[in-house]
DNA sequence: ATAGCCATGTAACCAGTTACATGATTGA
DNA sequence: TCAATCATGTAACTGGTTACATGGCTAT
């Protein structure tokens, strides 16, 4: 299992709480990793379980109390067995594949809402993600050497959109009965939302 | 749950045992959902249970009894229920990015191992796909009206595959401390890879 | 008013993996 | 002799989602 590793990781680089956790998962690593607060929740009560992680209770006025988490040493030790280990493979499972490829079966065009609104939530997390990039990048858009898998990992993120964003917008052009994959115009604009992103700081 | 409707699909394409189905989604639909054959007998169960699918028991000399599964009408209305239906966005959970994002906490190239592996199986898979496309083409190269949504969903798995080699290609170098992303010498291997798989049929 | 943020959790359920179980046939 | 193919399943467990529960503060 990886969530309790990712949980460790992200403690591992700083400490916080259950809702802190859940906020890192959405905004900071949300392209490789995903998880709910209810599965965070869970999950911190077993690794306090198996002590690789500790935690005081902070009392807040006016707020909910916090409790504090921090990876213990076992939990470091753990981690890094975990990281000498091979990973297993992984595999896709895409309930929209499966719905367009039994498309014919209805009418095809039936997935055009679909369609549209997922190429429009793809675009909106590849612009946040090439927002985040200038943050590994030094003034002559080099990423520090130790942040550099870091970096990587974003620019995992950013490739898997934009994949997502072409091969949806042939699969739409398909459809609509238009013939060019609309190749070109997508890449234009990419680039157009680079520099707007890029030009917001 | 999809995977009662992609078994739905691949019965309405045509009917056969739990083994049959559990040989299509490793040999012709993997590249966008996997099933153990233990997912899918305990399924089966369910879906005959609901009566959208029934089946008969051939009897064989020498090997065991199959179960030769069909569609119900109830089952083809369901299926086509579901395809109007909204589908939910997809998320990621990658290990090996979370490995890899982690890396620097221990020796980051104890990972070359699990990269190299990841980059053989990818090229394995992209090299199969490949292979599969000229299922979908005619003879001047294209797809027919029918099966052109099929033969994309074919495309999104090649696209996977290749998109992986090529970012996994980026991190080796950065591992074993190399410059240069390797880009065009991918697309040069992958041409060739097109060009050998074509030329065995 | 309505939604979103802060902050925590439980319970029921659904989905997927791993281990176990059987047993003949075919090819390297 | 070892692995693969054919052919079916059960049981235990782990992982993940959905629904429910509480409740104040802040911004539109």
């Amino acid at each position: 299992m990886s969530l309790k590793h990712a949980i460790l990781v992200l403690l591992e680089k700083k400490p916080g709480s259950g809702y802190d956790l859940s906020q890192r998962f959405k905004r900071s690593i949300g392209y490789f990793w995903n998880a709910s607060h209810q599965q965070i929740y869970q999950e911190l009560k077993k690794l306090s379980q198996e002590q690789w992680v500790e935690f005081e209770v902070q009392a807040q006025a006016e707020r909910p109390d916090r409790k504090h988490y921090r990876i213990s040493a076992a939990g470091r030790s753990a981690l890094k067995a975990w990281l000498h280990e091979p990973a297993k493979p992984e595999r896709l499972n895409s309930e929209l594949l499966v719905k367009i490829y039994a498309a014919y079966l209805a009418d095809p065009t039936a997935l055009l809402p679909d369609l549209d609104r997922r190429i429009a939530a793809h675009r909106e997390k590849l612009d946040e993600y090439l927002g985040h990039e200038p943050f590994y990048l030094d003034k002559r858009g080099k990423a520090s050497r130790k942040q550099s898998l870091m970096h990587l990992t974003l620019r995992y993120g950013i490739r898997y959109e934009w994949n997502w964003i072409e091969w949806l917008t042939e699969v739409r052009a398909l459809l609509v009965d238009e013939q060019a994959p609309a190749k070109p115009m997508l890449e234009t604009l990419i680039r157009a939302s680079s520099r707007k992103t890029l030009a917001k700081r």
